[in-house]
DNA sequence: CAGTGAGCGAGCTTCCGCTTGACTT
């Protein structure tokens, strides 16, 4: 005992190592970093050549007095956190503040948690590089003097306990961006002709099969001409032309691709992921979760070939090996995959199973072969016309990785190019049993989902797998974005159709871009927002974190000092700081949208000291202004004079139930309806107060009503103050406006009078 | 619990990247 002590960074991976390794080898966990720049002031000595002051955060205390023990107690210290910049600066701390001596201390690495490995690294040690480290300290000042100087800006300028920083400010400038590209968006619209054509095959086999025209004419006048001229044209079939196509499997899981695909298939949350996919690994069901590689371990790939092989018939399985090709991928870990890759499926609540599920299918799929297709283009003349119709079909000849698993992609597919198409010869014709010509509009780029932010976020090399879902909350936290549904606009279209030799034509009404679960921003981000871009233009930029990248990479090199990068960036952007503070004005986002009819005064909105807000009228003025808050969903941007107006009618009597007037109003906690002086909160994304009518009105009133009754287990005679209701954790006890907890062993439905008193007079 | 919008002004807030628990009214 006490002969080698090993520091992993994660309690499980001890755990799996304690296995390989023998009885000499005691492996203890740093759960991560064991020491930060201290909170209090920066943190960092600026006169002193940015020398960073590290302290050991109150949590880590203990794990820190144990490891001081035990290495106290150990012949050889072997540090085996991750290999990546993080990694090699948490073996660095390790080593200063367990005062570790050079000549007992070894550094290794390993990426995947086998015993080949862990022997390997065990034999093949080296010290701590310095550079890397210093590479990592860079990393960590210059984010501490971004979101230290710039936060306090926006207390001054915006309001108190707001957040700026390199990720972050650039994470919510996507998702204002992109709001605004929606918001200036202008749909041009262009008639797509498609026909279906009927083909008679020379048994007199007869089979219809779908084209499409190869352009798209912008008038309906056009397409008219278009439908006319082919009420008597003739069509034949010219070429015709038959290729096999291939489909190769996507890579196995790393954390961003994981989270989409959850997102995608399953639903989840990016921090539902995370939080489902920790259970997975400490439980020892899947490799590490946090992780930009999509490598695989040689006995990962051997028991792949095996499953497959055995599952499907060895023509299933293809080996192969996955090149990272992410911005900044540091590549400390495998992919994420099952441990155990013979395990189909495993025994667990229903969404550990269902993520499992996935992981597995994912990295078996990557591990076989092609999908084969046939892919048949055709295309068919118009007598006395330039343009052609194509068709296009496709048929699966080897299923390959698809029988396993497909990666679902975020935009709509093409209607067209799937399917069979018929036995269509050079030469032939075909008739057309209707043509019609829909009118289509293009559409923005669509707005971010979580999942979606995190891939454009892995793109930017912005942010690490241990951060996307704290990036997504931080943001939601501070308001800068909301998480929200919003209902589609209805529009009207055109179709223009072509059957038995007359054309009619037809409008029809759809709803577009309603919104499930999207990342919009609110005006106190977009306002933000605005304020960094005009002062701090460098930091909000994209490729901001990109170009620091590189720096870092220098250094890591040992090709430049970091206290010298840092200073080159230091020194303009402090004195930014400096005179942004004292010259800027306060941003309010103000905009004047016109003159209130009535009175004739300004209607402006703004941020107020309550958030966004309508004005009519001047603060100078003889009357005193008159104010109104937004609604949520409404945005200082983009509300209309008539919208802004109608907020000054609330609060308003909505009607009459059971003989007492129902008002309507928004407060503190949100728009809400009023009935013999009890509040109701609107239903959220289905009512609005400004057209709320007296019928749904009463069902929010009924509803409620029930709601309180199924909530009520259980009542007493003895004390009506005193209820037993169902909460979100179970039943739980309800005495004068306090809540109690039942406690274990004690059964909720036969709990009396004197037992309930017990309990609460016990909390006190 | 169901607005407010203002000229006195304490002391607080904040970053990114490694890691898990503890425990919910």
């Amino acid at each position: 005992m006490g002969e080698n002590l090993v520091i992993v960074e994660s309690p499980a991976k001890a755990r799996t190592i304690g296995n390989f390794l023998g009885k000499d080898y005691l492996i203890k966990s740093s759960y991560g970093h064991i020491r930060d720049l201290s909170k209090e002031n920066l943190g960092i000595n600026i006169q002193k050549n940015f020398t960073p002051e590290y302290v050991i955060p109150e949590d880590k205390k203990q794990v820190v007095r144990e490891l001081k023990k035990a290495s106290s107690d150990a012949r050889i210290i072997w540090l085996a956190s991750d290999e990546d910049r993080e990694g090699e600066a948490i073996a660095w701390h390790l080593s200063e503040v367990l005062d570790l001596d050079p000549e007992k201390t070894r550094r290794i690495v390993f990426h995947e948690i086998t015993k080949d490995a862990i022997d390997y690294a065990i034999k093949n040690p080296r010290s701590i590089n310095n550079n890397l480290v210093n590479a990592q300290q860079a990393r960590r000042v210059l984010d501490r003097l971004v979101g230290f100087e710039l936060s306090p800006v926006l207390w001054k300028k915006v309001r108190p306990a707001l957040s700026a920083g390199r990720v972050q400010s650039v994470a919510v400038k996507l998702i204002v961006d992109r709001e605004r590209a929606i918001n200036a968006f202008q749909p041009e619209s262009s008639y797509r002709i498609i026909g279906i054509f009927i083909h008679t095959d020379p048994d007199g086999q007869q089979s219809a099969f779908r084209a499409e025209l190869s352009v798209r004419p912008e008038k309906k006048e056009e397409a008219r001409k278009i439908l006319e001229y082919c009420s008597d044209a003739i069509f034949t079939v010219t070429d015709v032309i038959s290729k096999p196509a291939r489909k190769s499997p996507a890579p196995p899981f790393t954390t961003s691709t994981l989270q989409q695909e959850a997102s995608r298939r399953l639903g989840f949350s990016v921090a539902q992921t995370m939080s489902i996919a920790q259970k997975l690994y400490e439980n020892g069901r899947i490799t590490y979760m946090r992780t930009d590689s999509v490598n695989l371990s040689k006995t990962a790939l051997a028991a792949a070939k095996q499953v497959i092989s055995e599952e499907w018939g060895e023509y299933y399985s293809k080996t192969r090996n996955f090149k990272t090709k992410t911005k900044g991928a540091q590549e400390a870990h495998e992919a994420i995959r099952p441990t155990y890759i013979e395990n189909r499926s495993i025994t667990a609540t229903r969404n550990e199973q269902r993520l499992y599920d996935l992981i597995w299918k994912r990295m078996i799929s990557s591990q076989m072969s092609e999908a084969l297709f046939e892919k048949t283009t055709v295309k068919i003349d118009i007598s006395g016309r330039n343009e052609q119709f194509l068709a296009s079909g496709e048929v699966l000849k080897f299923d390959g990785f698809l029988k396993v698993y497909s990666e679902t992609v975020d935009s709509e597919t093409d209607e067209n190019g799937k399917g069979l198409l018929p036995p269509l010869k050079t030469g032939d014709k075909v008739i057309p049993e209707n043509i019609d010509a829909i009118q289509k509009f293009t559409n923005p780029s669509p707005r971010y989902t979580e999942a979606s932010l995190v891939k454009k976020l892995e793109e930017l090399g912005i942010g690490r797998p241990s951060t996307y879902a704290p990036i997504i909350s931080t943001i939601q936290k501070r308001e800068y974005i909301v998480k929200q549904d919003r209902p589609g606009k209805k529009y009207t279209y055109i179709i223009l159709s072509l059957t038995g030799g007359e054309i009619s034509e037809e409008s029809k009404t759809e709803t577009y871009g309603a919104e499930k679960n999207k990342l919009f921003p609110t005006d106190i981000g977009m306002l933000v927002n605005d304020f960094l871009v005009e002062h701090f233009t460098e930091i909000l930029e994209y490729n901001f974190t990109a170009d620091v990248e590189k720096e870092f990479d220098k250094i890591a090199a040992g090709n430049i000092e970091w206290t010298q990068m840092i200073e080159k960036f230091y020194k303009p952007f402090h004195e930014r700081v400096q005179r942004t503070t004292k010259v800027s004005k306060k941003p309010t986002g103000e905009r004047i949208l016109g003159n209130d009819p009535q009175s004739g005064k300004t209607v402006s909105v703004k941020i107020g000291k309550f958030g966004p807000m309508v004005q009519i009228g001047n603060a100078g003025d003889t009357d005193k202004p008159r104010f109104a808050s937004l609604l949520k969903g409404q945005s200082i941007e983009t509300i209309s004079l008539e919208e802004a107006l109608a907020l000054f009618k609330l609060p308003r009597k909505v009607g009459e139930f059971e003989g007492s007037e129902i008002i309507v109003g928004v407060g503190k906690f949100g728009p809400y309806i009023r009935h013999k002086s009890v509040f109701y909160s609107l239903r959220r994304n289905q009512d609005d107060p400004l057209t709320i009518e007296n019928q749904a009105a009463i069902e929010i009133i009924k509803a409620k009503r029930d709601q309180i009754q199924n909530k009520t287990i259980r009542k007493y005679t003895e004390d009506p103050d005193l209820q037993i209701l169902k909460g979100r954790w179970g039943p739980y006890i309800r005495y004068n406006k306090q809540n109690y907890k039942i406690p274990k062993g004690i059964d909720p439905d036969s709990i009396d009078y004197e037992a309930c008193m017990r309990i609460i007079s016990k909390k006190k």
